[in-house]
DNA sequence: TGGACGATCCCCT
DNA sequence: GGGGATCGTCCAT
């Protein structure tokens, strides 16, 4: 069952905790890409760490719209990172997704991430990973996830016992929230590490 | 108009 | 554990 609206009307802070265990679906060719989500990060409003914080630019745009929407942007001159906006339109708030375990259309996803040789556990440990191997860029910023093309399922969600928290991984500013969420005994989060 | 800087990844030692 | 890849974006000059 495909998440309602009404699920990502609300503050970062709720979605995020309540995305884990959740399941991305993409619809690609012919098949479905599906991936349990296991690891994600809240940016808030007035978040210093947030795209979001010094206002609405041509970049950020998609942040700002209604709760509901895919934030695809581009980094590093090479990667794409996928967020699901959150709250109400004009709120600038989303949830990064940093990790899914592989759950269906694999040898797609190995094939997307150029490596027939990755474990699963390496597919899509990683925000950057993930999009290669869902095939998230440019073209799929601004997605509605009440749409046909990308998703996002009830799922399974883990008993709260199983969901940790952190601060943020890769940023320099707004390392004294723990705005990081992932599943506890999970084998498909980031490698990195946290910012403090 | 230019330059510093990424919500990263991968390969090297 | 460290650095290079690679380029769009934003802000300061």
């Amino acid at each position: 069952v495909k998440l309602p609206r009404s699920f990502y009307l609300r503050s970062a802070l709720h979605v995020a905790p309540d995305l884990l265990g959740r399941i991305l679906v993409k619809r690609s060719t012919r098949l479905l890409l599906r991936g349990r989500i296991v690891e994600v990060e809240a940016y808030l409003p007035g978040d210093p760490a947030s795209h979001a914080f010094r206002g609405r630019t041509a970049r950020n745009d998609v942040m700002f719209w209604e709760g509901g929407h895919l934030y695809v942007y581009f980094t590093y001159g090479m990667h794409f990172c996928a967020n699901v906006v959150t709250g109400s339109e004009g709120k600038g708030s989303a949830v990064l997704i940093r990790a899914v375990e592989p759950l269906e259309g694999i040898d797609l996803m190995r094939r997307n991430r150029s490596r027939g040789d990755l474990p699963a556990r390496d597919l899509c440990n990683g925000p950057a990973k993930l999009c290669q191997a869902f095939g998230i860029g440019r073209t799929e910023n601004g997605t509605d996830l009440c749409g046909p093309a990308i998703w996002i399922d009830e799922g399974d969600p883990p008993a709260r016992h199983l969901i940790a928290r952190s601060s943020r991984i890769g940023i320099r500013t707004g390392t004294e929230h723990r705005w990081r969420f992932y599943i506890k005994d999970s084998h498909f989060i980031t490698p990195g590490k946290p910012s403090r």
